[in-house]
DNA sequence: AATGAATGAGCTTTCATTCAT
DNA sequence: AATGAATGAAAGCTCATTCAT
């Protein structure tokens, strides 16, 4: 009974990653160095490239193993919820909290990730279409229940994550850099509202709720 | 009526910027060298730090000047609309007739300039808040005249920016590798529409509009 | 009569060196770029070459302009003595006075002249002979009149300005660094003291001096 | 007996500080490339580059380890030699003897190191007063056995250095441009004499010795 | 599987100097 | 004589990646 192995087992894929996620988020992808990971990680440079085609690749993987948790978690909380309509205002709040519960990580799927050349030109982002064909199956489900209008689910689906992704960049920017934070919850109240009255197919007949206060205007 | 005068006038300034831009989009920021833009603007080397601090100054310099030219072409086009929601339309055409017509550019403030460190990370884009308080002001005016909802005009801005430039993101990714590409007139509309009831004070009084076809299609 | 005409007058020569010297001291002859000279010289960039053939000219033509009236007055100082052996004291204490009373020259000549390819290289200091063979003629004096032993005048004249020019240039060093400075008096005391006894037909003749205390002990 | 093992054995920071001394030597530290060094120590750039931190720190590390072995030679010359006054001339044959027998590392320790910004004005060289103290030691040592007079070691001790180190600097210099040399064995003794005569007690218990002829007249 | 020493490509920027005015 | 805008050469250093052990 092996006492003190306390990094023996075979985790290695994932200390790299981990490792690479705080040096990212702390240093930026272009200025972390393989051996700053490397050393984080308590592996050899080399060992790294076991695991991992390049550096580029390292990124990715980040990407996609989290995108697929954030997936499941989408849909987790998306289960006990019917009305498209409030579905929507779900997938925002859900989005938003993602953002603020786990700093390093945003800050290197909102940040790190879009300073990637191989990332933005090259790779086609899988997993980020299943996430965002979440959004167009809730419209989808909406124009077949009749509560959603005719919209383009695409266009609406690509509109709906920029509106997110947008207010989720300028906050962990804002974040990063210890300005005053703006709060996310009332963001995705407020653009959750605007989408579903943009989409629904009866905009009159939704109650209109009081807006939550206190947005953005550190930033200006 | 001069014909065939290269290099003399000292707009060497706009020939740089101009020779920048094409490089830019056509190697991308990071690869494209110094050289590359001064062989193409017809000037050494070192002129080009007679005009520029430093390769980010130029890139900083496209943004700020066109961004100044696109600010004013967007007061000029919503000159002669007076209702506040088909401003909104107005702003959505405009935005996406800008990246339809100057390809190169479009390219470089939509991909290039993200890939930049110091955009992102140290640059403050006053310009671009210039470009949203725009929109920000169409909705209190609107909001003054009754037109539309109580809004946060901050959450709102950035979800409109936000939409636009996802859209654009995409059609600009795609215009580049040459895959089909999908209308972006049709996504003025259909992101216009949305946002258009997503903040109005009465949406149903909104005449539904066919939507335009054929959307994003080719990108799932 | 010109009223104000502060430095239209004909000596941009005598400007540029005098800038030159300033610059070269304070930044380093490597480091100080000829746009600074011309600043401080209140001229062109351009005038400098009309002037100098090049940078290292100009340093040149600063020790040799500085060497003619070292040399100009190590004649003078030496005039009124007539003893072998005290024209060596003598020697030695114009060589240190000259690098106390002028600390800029000093830190250009000590420093930067030495610092430069071309000088230390190529150029043949004529002018440094000539200040040398002062010494050498002091020898060949005192050797005809019996007061000066059989020494070699060119192996003991370097011997003499490597012993001065050694101390003159720690002196400069730390004077440069406001570290502790030792007393270039009581070195010039003691190295002619030195080299007095040590070329001397008659040593034991040579009344004994009682050394001036405190030396380089802040230097070790 | 292996033969030929040409690069195996992990001497490289041996064969990359060899390879400098030679290409410093031959084109000057400014004008030598890591590339040219990196060559012909036959590794690659980047190697140079995890033994030492720099350019500069490679001519550093130059001078500290050669400087090392010169003083442990020095005192090795020094071991049987007893009278101090006979010491001092040891002291002076064994500096010119280092000088005419490693022509190369003479051309970098008098010249190029010289012409380094780094070396003279920041660098402290711990090793050069530890050389030189081996001369104050011998001046203290003398005092104390009566048979040197009161000198300030100090001031002897860097005035000594001055003026072999300026001799050995004319001849290195004369020495690279062919022009005939002058001998360094006589310089040896001409200085040697002037310091013993110049801090002895007794000078006039001195023998003459006979001056070896031929000094320094091509050099003017 | 793991290591880590070794590799070598890649390019911005400065500034002395020129020369048209 | 004077200007100063324009020129263009030149190389150190980093670090992702490899591969012998």
């Amino acid at each position: 009974m092996p006492v003190d192995r306390p990094r023996t087992t075979a985790d290695k894929h994932d200390r790299i990653i981990d490792a690479a996620i705080e040096v990212f988020a702390e240093k930026g992808f272009h200025h972390a160095r393989i051996s700053d990971i490397a050393a984080k990680a308590e592996v050899a440079d080399g060992t790294i490239y076991l695991y991992f085609r390049n550096k580029d690749d390292v990124l990715i993987t980040i990407f996609e193993e989290k995108m697929g948790m954030l997936i499941e978690g989408l849909k987790q909380s998306l289960e006990g919820v019917d009305d498209p309509l409030e579905r929507i205002r779900t997938f925002a709040r859900y989005h938003f909290k993602q953002v603020k519960d786990h700093e390093a990580l945003a800050e290197v799927l909102q940040i790190e990730l879009r300073l990637s050349n191989k990332f933005l030109k090259e790779y086609r982002p899988t997993q980020l279409w299943e996430y965002l064909n979440v959004f167009a199956g809730i419209l989808r489900d909406g124009q077949e229940r009749g509560v959603i209008r005719e919209v383009d689910p695409f266009a609406s689906m690509w509109a709906f994550f920029g509106a997110l992704d947008e207010i989720a960049m300028q906050w962990v920017l804002a974040n990063k850099e210890r300005k005053l934070r703006f709060s996310l919850d009332a963001s995705a109240e407020a653009v959750a509202e605007i989408f579903v009255r943009g989409v629904a197919a009866n905009p009159s007949a939704i109650p209109v709720a009081t807006p939550l206060p206190s947005q953005f205007e550190s930033l200006s």
